[in-house]
DNA sequence: GCTGCTTTGTGAACGTGTGCACTAGTGCCT
DNA sequence: AGGCACTAGTGCACACGTTCACAAAGCAGC
């Protein structure tokens, strides 16, 4: 018999959300909630009630009306759309600063994501451990990716390294790509690239915080076009 | 004379692209490149090029229709809008992997964010220096923040620890928080919060490679709410 | 069984963001 | 000086996301 069709495609917004809840409803699970509502999961959540509803009503229609959601049943769902009923090994590229503490944050395995491996091109690097996890050489990607698995690929490096890192991570079949360097990749279309840049967070405090001291204090100044 | 009042406000998504133009356009100004077309810095900031003009129109008229915009000019405007003419000094609580990547990593002075201080609550990493700066404990955090003037704090304590942390940071002055640890965090309504959460990120590439992999390819064994 | 309370699921209105396509300046070349 | 090529700025239509408000559905108590 044909098994569930690939539902209806989610919002992405939905989809960016949904870990969220799954983090929720698992905490909530542990501490013997059997079963939640819009309500309260929007609380917890930081959202809205309607919101929720509207998110988890993509998945199917897993709630009881008047009761609320069973949190097991909802986490598996979850968990399923995600894809999260197996491991997702990652291979990090980068043992910089920023490489090792995610190779030493226990919350990638903890999560589904335990690290696979971490690389760097510098030979200097190369064979020191870090929390476990031994640092090889880049050339041994490829090794990596196939004898693992990993279809998801963490870019550490400095910028200047970030494009040759992801093109490296392509050639070796990853298909998705997790971006920590303040650059934009250029991928072939069909690699799934997201992007975490750190600095672009704290500029947009900085616009929120400058906004709240009263806007343009000093127009005074100004350098104008050095026009011709 | 009244100086230029604040103007418009512009909208969040353009709010979040103005940091990667400026990086995009510092570069190309270090490189030598005195104009640059909308069109050129859509494809270097991997967008449409419309969405760019629309998105510098927000500051104002800054370009030269003909021409295209004067690099070092709109560096100086969006400098400005973000409110980067000058340095903001951030606080950082929590010296474990993250914490102490983040005081190593020196994309955080360099784009005008010098770390001010690094927190912990555990008296065994009071003291310890970590990449020139020393670890103090947290209950100097009120001082650090006076004396420094910081008013953006860094959340990289473990998920049990955070809501602490933000109290803490909000007693102690703090007008807006970078948060890494995987929790809604609760504070006033005047204060601003983002969140980066590194495993929310890989589980939405998770979502996107199971989509791939063919969608909900096993119903079988899926388990029915245990009702009654 | 019926009534009333609760909570989901969703249609519809609204708001925000995106992208096209056109207008209006600007510089350059003849 | 006039025309051409180019590019910023923007009105408009569309897509996406959010929120409200209500009907449908289930449970509990009588």
């Amino acid at each position: 018999m044909a098994p569930e069709r690939t539902r209806r495609r989610i919002p992405d917004a939905t989809v960016a959300r949904l870990p969220v809840y799954l983090r929720i409803l698992t905490e909530q699970g542990d501490e013997g909630v059997d079963s939640i509502s819009s309500e309260r999961l929007a609380e917890l959540g930081g959202v809205n009630a309607a919101k929720v509803r509207k998110d988890l009503s993509y998945l199917g229609s897993y709630g009881t009306r008047g009761v609320g959601y069973e949190v097991a049943y909802l986490v598996y769902q979850i968990r399923r759309e995600l894809g999260l009923t197996h491991d997702w090994p990652v291979v990090i590229v980068g043992a910089g600063n920023l490489g090792q503490a995610l190779a030493g944050y226990g919350g990638f395995g903890e999560r589904g994501f335990p690290v696979a491996g971490i690389v760097d091109i510098d030979e200097a690097k190369v064979g020191s451990v870090l929390s476990g996890v031994r640092v090889r050489h880049i050339d041994e990607l490829p090794q990596i990716v196939q004898t693992k698995r990993v279809s998801i690929g963490v870019v550490a490096t400095p910028a200047g390294a970030a494009q040759d890192a992801a093109d490296r991570l392509v050639r070796a079949g990853v298909t998705s790509i997790l971006n920590f360097a303040p650059v934009v990749l250029a991928v072939p279309r069909a690699i799934e690239v997201r992007k975490v840049d750190l600095a672009v967070e704290l500029q947009i405090l900085s616009y929120h915080e400058q906004r709240r001291a009263g806007g343009a204090i000093h127009a005074v100044g100004t350098p104008r076009p050095a026009s011709a």
